[in-house]
DNA sequence: AAGCGGGTCAACCGCCGGACT
DNA sequence: GAGTCCGGCGGTTGACCCGCT
């Protein structure tokens, strides 16, 4: 066994990421796709450890996702889940599929776990184990499990049957998006946020790790955001015309997920209905 | 205005398991 | 079967933010 040895290499950059290293990132997926994390740094000339961009690109890059704000309706399928899965954030961000499991992982931790804490009432209360969940439900965490794998499965098996899909899933297996030409567009809607915020709030001094991600005074900075920006721009119309060209076939992978997130949503609705006591006083 | 302390969240660490040789 | 590599996961950390005194 033993790590991994990347994360232990001397120069590699930790802290937090900077556009233009989001920008090589981005690109880099773009040319060829999401998985070979291993080769990322020594392709893109990132200081970065493999697992860190692959970190990045999941968690903050990736198409598709949607920060902050949880909305009522998340929370209680999140409270729902973890009641019934325990800590198994990556399990419970797929039924979210806009959601990463460490953004679900930090509002459970920050805000769900002291909203529930506040919401059970004592009788409850002696039923929830430290971190906040329920600890009594043994048989029903089963059988949903269970209901909810059944609809997923069968929703599958009929559209693997009715499209006669042959191409391998992808490696975040079912629930994640389905990496698309068009969907890299997102990656620079992603980073043009993050542009924006940057040049809104600049880092201010944050030197953890090797290199500081500081830049030197405001005007540097702002003429960097603007190449930056210009960059962004011309890979933004690389993924738009790339995605003018996708064919009849490769859009079957999008039809595949839009279904699959269809009976998502069903079973979705479902567990949230699923009465759990205490989170009644939650919402 | 300055100091303090709790809250937030991006990123890292280390373990685990599947794939491959 | 054993060893190695790599990606994924959950727990934890620490810098920054913000309200309070």
């Amino acid at each position: 066994m033993g790590r991994s040895p990347c994360c232990d290499k001397v120069g590699v950059k930790k802290g937090p990421w900077t556009p233009e290293e989001d920008v090589m990132l981005v690109s880099y997926i773009q040319r060829h796709g999401p998985g070979n994390w291993k080769a990322a740094p020594a392709k893109t000339g990132l200081m970065r450890c493999s697992k860190s961009c692959r970190l990045r690109w999941t968690n903050y890059l990736r198409p598709g996702i949607k920060r902050g704000n949880f909305t009522e309706q998340e929370e209680k399928l999140i409270v729902h889940l973890q009641a019934l899965l325990g800590n198994r954030w990556a399990a419970i961000a797929s039924y979210l599929p806009e959601r990463t499991d460490n953004d679900i992982k930090n509002h459970w931790n920050t805000h769900l776990k002291k909203k529930l804490r506040r919401a059970a009432p004592d009788h409850l209360a002696a039923n929830l184990n430290k971190d906040g969940f329920s600890i009594h439900q043994p048989v029903s965490k089963g059988q949903w499990e269970k209901k909810l794998q059944t609809d997923i499965n069968v929703a599958k098996q009929a559209l693997d049957e009715a499209l006669s899909l042959k191409e391998p899933r992808s490696p975040g297996g079912f629930g994640s998006p389905v990496p698309s030409t068009t969907s890299y567009a997102s990656s620079t809607e992603n980073i043009s946020r993050l542009l924006g915020e940057w040049m809104k709030n600049p880092p201010k001094k944050r030197t953890v790790g090797t290199e500081p991600a500081t830049v030197a005074d405001g005007s540097d900075h702002y003429n960097k955001t603007t190449v930056l920006a210009e960059k962004l721009n011309s890979l933004l119309s690389d993924f738009e015309s790339s995605a003018s060209m996708v064919s009849e076939s490769e859009h079957l992978p999008l039809l595949e997920t839009w279904l699959f997130d269809e009976s998502l949503a069903q079973a979705n609705a479902a567990l949230v209905e699923m009465p759990l006591d205490y989170t009644a006083e939650l919402f």
